[in-house]
DNA sequence: CACAAAATGGACTGTCAAGTCCAAAGACGA
DNA sequence: TCGTCTTTGGACTTGACAGTCCATTTTGTG
């Protein structure tokens, strides 16, 4: 039905770029506060000062693209503002440093999750939308089971453990955690997965005895 | 705005419980196979055979009122479609099998989760979506931690295990690996949450050797 | 400077879907 | 059986919002 969304923009003056990138981060930012629900293409152009034309200028696929440009725009943010401990999973200290930032990012975002809320939009099995998700995910997955064979190496981690599978189950642990915070508003279950899934971890050094 | 959403119905004829019941069912029908966005009024009408008048008469709150509707069905068939496995962990072959339920019904499931779908349509904030979801997490929780508490009683778990603590992180990680395989199409987040969740159970019953 | 390409303003259109209304048909108790 | 309350049909109103179009201004370049 359509498929030339994302295509050339072939020249970008300084002052379009500019542009481009204030209609993103403002309608991103209104997503977050509002929810994709409420956030008309109205609301984006109000709010960035700009008009329907360099929107569709700059976004020529309209709303989809946008929203797909936001998802992505979040996306990155999420991991960022996991740095620098996400990447530096390297002694106990440090995974608690994680899970403390993770939890308090999560705390800070309050109800709305605007990448959830740009994907389930879009629609789960839009092909733009699973690829953001799933690079997303996979990276984050990544990056865990990084921290989980370095603990390996220096003997802190049972080596016979699947780091993969770990950072795996830790993951959806975090992810659900989310989602139930963005439903009740309690940041428990967020808590006890990190805490279950890193002790988890832990004891598995400590073989059947 | 408004609050008047659930109101009276003081007669309900027969005939009228079922035409009730079929544009309930029709809604969820549809949503279930093609999402709450691409769902109008209209498309639950014709799918249910049923004229407007109807649908206003029996939801008076019009579109919401029929989408939080719908999301309680969902959320009764949640835990329903765990039964009997949920409500009777008192082995490890019974967790086994409750887990091989989940990540069966999820797998059948597909790409569409109804019910995160219709709560995150209707706004997380909103005091009837959240109000279904809390008690649906409520409740879920509740049973895990029942089974928790019964494998305690014939000493399959170590007695210092917070049993409450320990729901919230499998429920945790069931949402989560949910969650996953709706963006991603994979089930391993969902398996290795659950595997790892029970093992950390059983593991727990070999203290600090 | 001059010209081509890019950026911008904003009115206009078309569609689509939620919700209203009234009149007609059917159910049910007395 | 009668009268009332419930149920039903479906046309109509209303509003909102995505997307189009063209005229105008600005920018960059040879």
């Amino acid at each position: 039905m359509e498929s030339n969304l994302e295509v050339a923009m072939r020249t970008l003056t300084r002052k379009g770029a500019a542009t481009r990138q204030r209609i993103l981060e403002g309608a991103a930012a209104h997503i977050r506060e509002n929810g994709v629900v409420a956030t008309t293409l109205d609301d984006v152009l109000a709010r960035t000062a700009t008009s329907k034309s360099q929107l569709f200028h700059y976004f020529p696929g309209g709303r989809e693209e946008l929203l797909l440009a936001v998802a992505r725009f979040e996306a990155d943010r999420v991991l960022e503002d996991q740095r620098p401990q996400l990447g530096d999973l390297t002694s106990w200290p440090a995974w608690r440093s994680w899970r403390d930032k993770v939890v308090d990012r999560y705390q800070r975002q309050g109800r709305l999750c605007p990448l959830n809320s740009v994907t389930s939009h879009l629609g789960n099995g839009t092909p733009g939308s699973q690829a953001v998700v799933t690079e997303l995910m996979h990276r984050w997955q990544t990056e865990i089971a990084t921290g989980v064979r370095h603990m390996q190496d220096t003997g802190e981690i049972d080596p016979g453990l699947d780091p993969d599978r770990a950072a795996a189950a830790l993951l959806a642990g975090i992810q659900g955690g989310v989602l139930i915070q963005m439903s009740t508003g309690q940041t428990i279950h967020l808590e006890a997965a990190l805490d279950m899934g890193i002790a988890h971890l832990r004891a598995s050094r400590l073989p059947v005895a």
